[in-house]
DNA sequence: CGGTCGGCTGGAACCGGTTCCAGCCTGTTC
DNA sequence: GAACAGGCTGGAACCGGTTCCAGCCGACCG
C-alpha cells in the first residue's frame, strides 16, 4: 500500500507539506501543491481512513438504525440516507434490529463508536426508553418519523395527511370512517389518533370509529378488515400501506368489492401501493427525502435541536369511491365493542 | 473518552499488559487479567475502532454493494448479510448504486478501503467488466447471485428451479410455456435461459416460447403480459416476482382470469408474492441465507474460490391451474415475431 | 547450590495520518 | 542597509491501540 510518506518522498517534500497539500490547507506553495497532487495521482495514493479517523476524530461515516430493512418504509428511508451520505462524501453503516427494541441500546453504542452521527428509525421504542438512549449516545443523533425534545428530528405532517384523507372520504359521502390503528407504542400512531380526535366531531355524519391497534403488517390489515366489516364501515383509513394492503386482500377474499362497497386509504405511499389492484389511495410521505434531511440534520451544530416536518400529500387512486348505502354486515354501531373516538 | 492507558493506570499495570489482557492474549497472569477486566468495566472502557484498525489492519467491517436497497430481493440479501455480520461481531457498510453500473468501480474502491471484505450484488454488470473490477479490489470479494472464476460466490440452483417450475406447468397440461426474460446482461437470466433450452425439446407439446427481455420490474411484467397474450400463451414463467406481479396486474386489467385462463409463475418468492391475489406460485430462493453465506465466504482463505449453490424450491400457490383449451387471443404461434428457444 | 528455562512484565517502536512550532527565506519598509 | 513581517517548510509530537524485545523473576533440574 502507498502511504502519504511515499507521496511526500516522490514529490520531494516533507510529510507535513504533503499532508497540507492533500487537504487543501494553506501554507503550501502552488508549485508544491501541484507536485504533490501529481505524485499522489501517479502513485495511486488513497488516504487510509482509519489513520485519518484516529487523528481527526471523525470517521466520515454515518450510522443508520432501522427495525427492518425489508420493510419498504425503512428501505426507502435507507435509500435517502445512503444517497445523501454519498453526496457528502460519507459512508453508511447500517444496523437492522429485526424489530427487537431490546437490542437497540447495544446496537446504538456499537455503531456509535464508529460513526460521526446516527440516524435512528425507532418507531416502536417507548418515549421513556428513548430519552436515556439519546443521553447515552455520545455523537449527534437524528430521529426519523418521530419527535423527542432532546434530539433533532425529521417527521411528517401527519395531522395534515389525516385531514386530507378524511376530507377526501367525507367528500365521497362516508359519514363514518373507521381507523385501523398501529401499535400503541408508536409515536406516529399517536399522532394520527390525536389528529383524528381533533377532526371527529362525534356527531353522526362526522365520526371516526376506532377499530383498535393492529400489527403494522399485512396480517394486521387482515384482522382490521374483519373488524371493519363487523362494524359495517364503508371506509377504512389505515395506519400504513402494509395494513391497507392486508385490508384490501381480506375484503377481496370475503367477497366485498373495493371500492364499490368499502373504500380503503393507506398511509406512506410505498411502492407496492400503486401496483396492487385496485391501486391504493394513500397519503404519500417523502421517505427518501426524510432520509436525506436526517443526514443533513446531523451536521447542524445548533444547541437547540431542529425539528423538521415534511409535508405530505394524498394521492387518490382506485381504492376509494362514493359511499354506497348498502353495507355487507349492518350490525348497528352501538353494539360494537370498539368505541368511537371522542 | 477513556483510553486503554487509563485502564492500565487504574489497574496498576502497563499499557502493554492491559492490551494483552483485553484481547485475551497469553502472557498475562490471572490476577492482572482480572484486575484489568475490572478496571475496564468500572471505567466503561470501549476500544477505539479506528486505533485498532490502524494497527491491526482489520476494520471489523464488511461492505455490501447492491443496485437498489428498495428492491425486496436485495433488501432480503442485505438482511442476511447484516444478521451474519452482527453475529460475528462485525458491522456492515452499505452502498446502493441506484442501478447505475458505471458508478460501481468508484463505489467499490471507496468502500474497499474501509472494509475487511466486500459482498457484491451486481447482477447487471457485464462479465467482461466484472473481471477487472475483482482484480482491482484489494480485499476479498464474495459474489451473490452470480458466478465468476476469480471470486467466491453464492448463487442459487436456478436450473433446478426452472425445472421444477416447468414440471409443474407441464403436469397441469401447459404444452407451451412462455418465458418473460430478464435483462440480457444478467448472469442469472442467462442461467435460466440455458436451463430452459436444455428442458425444451422443441417438439410440440414440450416447447418454451421466448417472449424476450424485459426490465426486471413491475413495468417489465406489464409489457411481457401483452406479448404473452398476443402469442396465445397459457402459462408464463417470469424472470422474477416483480415481473410476475406486473404480468398478474396486466392480465387482470385486460380481463384475463388468472389462473383460469393463464397461469403465472414467478421467481425468488419475495414477501409480496404471497400477499397478492391470486397468491403467486413461485420458485422460493433463500435470499437471506445467501447473504449470510456470502459473509462467511469472505473469511475462507482458500486460494481456490469457493462456489456455493443453494437449493431452491417451487412453492405452489394460487396463480397456476390446469391449462384451459380456450385462449384469449389465438393468433397462431408461427406468425409471432419472437422465436421459440431451440 | 548454580544454571537454565519459562512465563510475566513494561518500555518502546509502530500503524498512517494531522498539526503545532520553530526556523528559514523572501520581500518590504523605514 | 538593517529590521521586520509574513508565507513556506520540515521536524516532531500526537491520536489509541498492538506487538516486538529485553529484562526480571521464580521454579525446576542437575
Amino acid at each position: 500500500m502507498v502511504t502519504l510518506r511515499d507521496v511526500a518522498r516522490a514529490a520531494g517534500v516533507s510529510l507535513a507539506t504533503a499532508s497540507r497539500a492533500m487537504s487543501d490547507a494553506p501554507h503550501v506553495s502552488a508549485a508544491n501543491r501541484a507536485q504533490v497532487a501529481r505524485a499522489a495521482e501517479s502513485l495511486g495514493y488513497r488516504p487510509h481512513p482509519a489513520a485519518r479517523a484516529l487523528t481527526t476524530g471523525s470517521t466520515g461515516t454515518v450510522g443508520l438504525v432501522v427495525p427492518d430493512l425489508a420493510n419498504p418504509f425503512f428501505a426507502a428511508v435507507a435509500k435517502g440516507v445512503q444517497a445523501r451520505a454519498r453526496e457528502t462524501g460519507r459512508e453508511v453503516l447500517v444496523a437492522d434490529t429485526d424489530e427487537d427494541v431490546t437490542v437497540e441500546p447495544d446496537v446504538i453504542t456499537r455503531l456509535g463508536d464508529r460513526v460521526d452521527g446516527l440516524v435512528l428509525c425507532s418507531p416502536r421504542l417507548p418515549a421513556d426508553r428513548l430519552g436515556p438512549l439519546l443521553a447515552a449516545a455520545d455523537g449527534p443523533v437524528a430521529l426519523v418519523n418521530r419527535e423527542a425534545p432532546d434530539a433533532p428530528s425529521v417527521s411528517f405532517d401527519i395531522a395534515d395527511g389525516v385531514r386530507q384523507a378524511l376530507d377526501h372520504l367525507r367528500a365521497l359521502g362516508h359519514d363514518v370512517v373507521a381507523y385501523a390503528g398501529g401499535p400503541r407504542s408508536s409515536w406516529s400512531d399517536a399522532e394520527r389518533r390525536t389528529a383524528l380526535a381533533r377532526l371527529s366531531t362525534g356527531t353522526t355524519g362526522d365520526a371516526v370509529l376506532d377499530l383498535g391497534s393492529f400489527r403494522p403488517t399485512h396480517g394486521g390489515g387482515v384482522q382490521a378488515a374483519d373488524l371493519a366489516l363487523a362494524a359495517g364501515a364503508t371506509a377504512v383509513l389505515c395506519f400504513n400501506d402494509l395494513v391497507a394492503l392486508g385490508v384490501l386482500a381480506r375484503l377481496h377474499a370475503r367477497g366485498v368489492a373495493t371500492p364499490a362497497d368499502v373504500s380503503v386509504v393507506g398511509f406512506d405511499d410505498v411502492a407496492a401501493a400503486s401496483l396492487v389492484t385496485p391501486a391504493l389511495t394513500t397519503v404519500a410521505v417523502p421517505l427518501a427525502r426524510a432520509g436525506r434531511v436526517a443526514v443533513d440534520l446531523l451536521a447542524g451544530g445548533s444547541p437547540e435541536p431542529e425539528h423538521r416536518r415534511l409535508s405530505v400529500e394524498l394521492v387518490v387512486r382506485a381504492s376509494t369511491a362514493p359511499a354506497s348505502p348498502a353495507v355487507t354486515d349492518s350490525r348497528p354501531l352501538s353494539t360494537d365493542p370498539e368505541v368511537a373516538i371522542r
